[in-house]
DNA sequence: AAACATCTCAACACCACTGTCGAATAATTA
DNA sequence: TAATTATTCGACAGTGGTGTTGAGATGTTT
């Protein structure tokens, strides 16, 4: 029977699941971020991507302006939960190394690429990044890993972290551009991963 | 006088001087396109901020989009300019190591913010950029540099140029996002060349 | 069943941009 | 001076997005 529906609203609050509908909407609102820049969404084609109408579109986000500022925050806490599932704003202390954290970047930028371009255009090239979520904790725990006596001395670690979190987030573009079937594809981002791991053990010159 | 106008036009075939018109009208291009996003660029924007009746770009670009294509190449041929300008495609072999070039580089979009943004966006987030003729080069570059007995072995050179590229093309978002004065940019600046310089030469970890 | 919230739909005025046109203007070369 | 050409200007119809409104449909909760 279709009445089967969980009893998932809890406290919900609403009655056909809007949280679902409003995450529908902020889901293709990234993916077109990314795709077309800020200037380039539209409500009307957000919603009719959605499968939603543009009324319920405008019913949860008041103008154009809004839906994109919720999408930036949208992106960027969809980055956090995937990539540092534990994070605690209170006591965390980084579980992983850098390198894990990007190798499970990498993997979820792998899958979702429009994202990557998506916070990149609305985090750092709209401005205001230093404040974004994703980024604090990311730079923390590169700050954190140079102060490590498993670490090289003399680490710059934000302008580091900075470096490494673009290539990650643009490297599904390279992966696309470069591999078209699924398995050549897998093999980039492999070879990607890697070449970071070789980087940070060896860098580049020989001594 | 204001006759005295530098006998320039050779064989510049127009009268006012079109091709400066035209270099106008692409400079505008580039920096909004990093700015907005390919979607945004408006032909009737581009033409007010160039100073330029709307019609007269029209006379340059037949459409909208032939603007933008024109702009994506604008950037790229800017950057070889820049940054190689005594490349040659039919004999060259880089002189300069990759880290002069990417200090080069570096400079180049501290001064320029906008088009590193337009290049991320119309090269690596379009597509096609494996075509592009500044990654062709900065690419070809690296490789050499690879087989060079300077560097260390097993340098993936097409990951790591990659990587590079991302972060300087990216990196005046850094430096305007912390520092607010000149003299701040300049010292930001400063530390991200030496950044990439350290771990070129020690990489991150410990042996 | 009734109350309620979500969502749909159609219509509205408004605005900015797109392309296109023809005629006018200004600069330059021959 | 005359021919040539880049540039300007105003007008036009067309398109597509915005933000608003009101009425109605749909589903869930009590």
């Amino acid at each position: 029977m279709p009445q089967s529906k969980k009893a998932k609203a809890d406290k919900n609050s609403g009655r056909r699941d809007p949280a679902k509908t409003r995450d529908a909407i902020l889901a293709v609102a990234g993916k077109l971020l990314g795709r077309d820049g800020p200037e380039g969404l539209s409500v009307s084609q957000v919603a009719q991507l959605a499968g939603v109408n543009r009324g319920t579109a405008y019913h949860h986000f008041q103008t154009r302006e809004q839906l994109l500022d919720a999408t930036m925050q949208w992106v960027s806490a969809k980055l956090v939960n995937e990539v540092f599932p534990d994070y605690d704003p209170d006591h965390w202390v980084p579980k992983n190394r850098p390198r894990d954290t990007n190798d499970k970047l990498a993997d979820f930028m792998a899958a979702n690429p429009e994202f990557g371009a998506a916070w990149v255009h609305s985090v750092i090239i709209n401005g205001g990044f230093e404040l974004d979520p994703f980024w604090r904790i990311y730079h923390q725990q590169h700050e954190h890993f140079a102060e490590t006596d498993r670490a090289q001395p003399n680490i710059d670690a934000e302008a580091h972290a900075f470096q490494t979190i673009c290539g990650v987030m643009l490297m599904p573009y390279w992966v696309r551009g470069r591999g078209v079937t699924d398995r050549q594809r897998k093999a980039l981002l492999e070879r990607y991963k890697k070449e970071s791991l070789r980087q940070a053990q060896h860098g580049m010159i020989k001594r």
